[in-house]
DNA sequence: TTGATTGCAAACAATTTGCAATACT
DNA sequence: AGTATTGCAAATTGTTTGCAATCAA
């Protein structure tokens, strides 16, 4: 008992082939659109669960208040993170070892395991401060 | 012109008053129960947007996938950020300068001014590693 | 008095569920 | 064959909007 067989339907091909093929950061509806009549509304809301649960995708709260889905396969290096800026939203690539670097520390001092996949550090990138101080 | 002026009322009052009495991290149903007969839930909804734009309160998707509010007068010291396991949903709050001196690193090499308010790093507690192991 | 705020009811949008048809192995 | 998956329509949930009444300054 407990065998939980799984399938591979086009559907799901299809979507994952996709998801590859848009922004690292998208919406559902984004998806749908790439899809009408290929592949149904709720069969790609089942889907992505899926991939969220199997943490192939990681589901937050965008700064406009939409729900976005980040494909994780990326940026899958050891010392990347990113700087999301508070005030234009932009999504900054940073690889530096300043970040592995908190990783052993966290790990050795405060006994925890860190998620590398996923950090985002928010805050105000140079452009909007420049801005700001005119 | 622009003159947006702000009037104080008594929803507003009981409002914050109740979120103080909660724990940091709330959902509008919470508020909403001990709120109601006193403040109307679009009321709710209308408060709660506004701290938000104010930076009084973060909003974030949770683990359950419900939607979240932070209160971020608290815990505003500078060498304060949150773990939060990705198993047992826990959020550990660390104080520690290893992230002041992280924010210091960003701040001069990449450019970028970190908002100290509310740093979460997600990973796997001690606690779940361990038993885990077994 | 004047404009901001409130709260109800209705509208809306995003997501989930029931279920019968279909596809996978 | 037997079970997982699909997709439509309908239900559900969370949130927003219109608007008239009320409140703060």
């Amino acid at each position: 008992m407990l065998k939980r067989e799984t399938y591979n339907t086009k559907q799901k091909e299809l979507l994952i082939e996709t998801i590859k093929t848009l922004n690292s950061d998208f919406m559902i509806k984004d998806l749908y659109s790439k899809l009408t009549g290929k592949v149904g509304l709720t069969t790609i809301y089942r889907l992505i669960d899926k991939l969220v649960k199997e943490n192939k995708l990681r589901k937050y709260l965008g700064k406009d208040n939409n729900t976005y889905y980040q494909y994780l396969e990326e940026c899958d290096r050891e010392n990347h993170f990113y700087l999301e800026c508070d005030i234009c939203f932009k999504k900054i690539h940073i690889d530096c070892d300043c970040i592995t670097d908190l990783f052993s520390h966290i790990h050795d001092r405060h006994k925890f395991l860190p998620n590398k996949k996923n950090i985002v550090i928010s805050g105000v990138c140079k452009n909007c401060r420049d801005k700001e101080r005119k």
